[in-house]
DNA sequence: ACTGGCAGTCGGTAGAATCAAGTGCCAGTT
DNA sequence: AACTGGCACTTGATTCTACCGACTGCCAGT
């Protein structure tokens, strides 16, 4: 009976017992709503109004009774397609994945990229762009590149500042970010204060891929989805915090759930909002996630099919291109 | 007496006669307003109610008597910090930029970055990710740095990649991308469908950055400043499309706007909006753009304050940075 | 050229009446 | 015991009406 939980809006007693597959009368279907109110599944917002699903019965629906969700096959090609194409570098596909995520379903769409944790520096490189100015380019073992621009006081010479590439790579492969920066100012000698500020840029490279990017996708979604523009407001100026995001997904998926309904993630502001989050997995460690979210009465089936698909493409497409050089083999000397 | 349209919402005579500086009559007033009503810049919504400006009535607003508008104190201090903190990259300055002048206004903001249209190579690298992975690094002379991966079919020794990158960055500094991209296959020899590849990563990458990154500001305030859920919804689906939002800014800019009201510029989907536009140049060229997106009747002085402020901090730091370097003079050597 | 006065027009709001959806309960049936 | 049909009742929505208030247009008077 409670099947018809997941569909729509406010129902009542006679459109259930008319519904194919209940065989039984609207007064019968009363009496089990009477209980089902009870025990807190179901409230009516007024008297004589149809009841509609408390945050607790959609989450009994996707406990218990959650028909499987299947992607619709023009969607799963869409996906399919997506992932047959994608050629870019990872930023580029996982901000596009939050695009198609969203334009698979209703919802807006949330992508956090796998933080780069143990990754190696894999290159430094230092390269004059001016005079006074030097760009300083780090890559990383998971493919990541990082730079920053360094004002200098004195001019450097195109051979020194091979010399000192050639001297930082010989320094630094291997060495984790934080590692490199602490070895910087050591390697020392003549031009230190260059290579203090070498070591800062480091620093603040090792801080920058700490903080996870966070991709949004099709805020207009959330303009489709809830009907107060007040709500809409407040979602999406939520959603400008990245930092409140990539933390409540990460708590969502800590705590083992897939699904958080309403206030079941204690973030107060976004109570009439649910959230949909599956991993994403580099090598043995979730450290990504993708998120949809909508409104507690959204279409969870539909939201988890569409998730699950999107981040287990993510994490194959990922591991396919870093992961499997993570535990042990890194190249080739 | 047209002092008055650009404050609020539907006024009346009486409202204006009361306005300190208005020293008339309600009558009088109410005759000056047919006047303007008959010559198209004020209408009302129905009979009896106050009158409205039409776009035209904006638009003769922000030509003739807008009282060019000057930021608040805290607003320009909030400027002002900012900018002295910048230190990041261009992309992360753009992209904090835009919340900024969203955080200005209490409209949307865009900022289109410069594109980099006449850099050249300054730097070409291999780097060898895992055995049959390499990641192509190139640095332009305006400090960007793009990436791409390649598989091999064949690994390749550090040796190897290290001489590839010499003969890379002997042959391909100075040019531009898709002189580089052209010329890569010719440097032929040995493994030359490895060069085709580092050939077509090089258009990729020439292609990636003709195509503007656009950084979108403060969607939540369009929520603020429309009320109807729908308009919302739709001005939102539409600055989902990059590419469209580049297209309008630079539209307005290159016939010499900075304010385009409803429907001046030709695009059906905002006729309710307006947009104020300011270039951001970088060396001679009007290349980037910030923007301001919100509804007609918005607040003219502050919102163009706002935007010329920022683009034109913008403007230097990026000339700081990148630009004096541009007519001649390029490095030392 | 401006003003005060006055009739007229409408949109918005409050209140009453009506409607329709849906409930709770109960006696009756299987 | 479970289910059903029937019925009185509640209550949000809808419609209608009357009314109020905000304006306007116009005009005669300074």
């Amino acid at each position: 009976m409670t099947e018809y939980v997941g569909t729509a809006t406010p129902v009542g007693s006679a459109y259930v017992a008319r519904t194919p597959g209940v065989n039984v009368s609207s007064a019968t279907v009363r009496s089990d709503m009477v209980a089902l109110e009870r025990d807190g599944y179901l409230v009516q917002p007024h008297t004589s109004a149809g009841r509609i699903p408390t945050d607790k019965g959609y989450r009994f629906f996707v406990d218990h009774l959650a028909p499987a969700g299947i992607l619709g096959t023009p969607q799963r090609q869409r996906v399919k397609r997506f992932f047959d194409r994608v050629h870019g570098e990872m930023e580029d596909m996982l901000e596009r994945a939050s695009t198609l995520l969203s334009e698979l379903t209703p919802y807006a769409a949330v992508v956090v990229s796998p933080s780069h944790g143990s990754a190696t520096v894999r290159s430094v490189q230092l390269v004059s762009l001016a005079p006074r100015l030097v760009l300083l380019v780090v890559v990383l073992s998971d493919g990541a590149v990082e730079k920053r621009t360094l004002e200098l006081d004195e001019g450097l010479s195109e051979e020194e500042l091979g010399r000192l590439s050639t001297r930082l790579v010989q320094g630094l492969v291997g060495c984790d970010l934080d590692g490199a920066a602490e070895l910087v100012p050591d390697a020392g000698g003549a031009s230190s204060t260059f290579l203090e500020s070498v070591g800062r840029a480091l620093h603040e490279i090792a801080r920058a891929e700490e903080s996870d990017q966070v991709y949004l996708g099709g805020p207009s979604r959330l303009a489709e989805a809830f009907d107060a523009v007040e709500t809409v407001r407040s979602v999406l100026s939520i959603l400008e915090q990245q930092l409140v995001v990539v933390t409540l997904l990460r708590d969502v998926l800590d705590r083992g759930l897939s699904v958080a309904i309403g206030t079941e993630h204690g973030f107060e502001p976004l109570a009439s909002c649910a959230v949909v989050v599956a991993p994403v997995s580099v090598g043995d460690n979730e450290t990504g996630a993708v998120g949809l979210l909508g409104p507690t009465r959204m279409n969870y089936p539909q939201a988890l099919a569409a998730a699950h698909v999107v981040s287990s493409e993510l994490s194959e497409r990922m591991n396919d291109a870093f992961g499997h050089h993570r535990g042990g083999d890194r190249g080739g000397h």
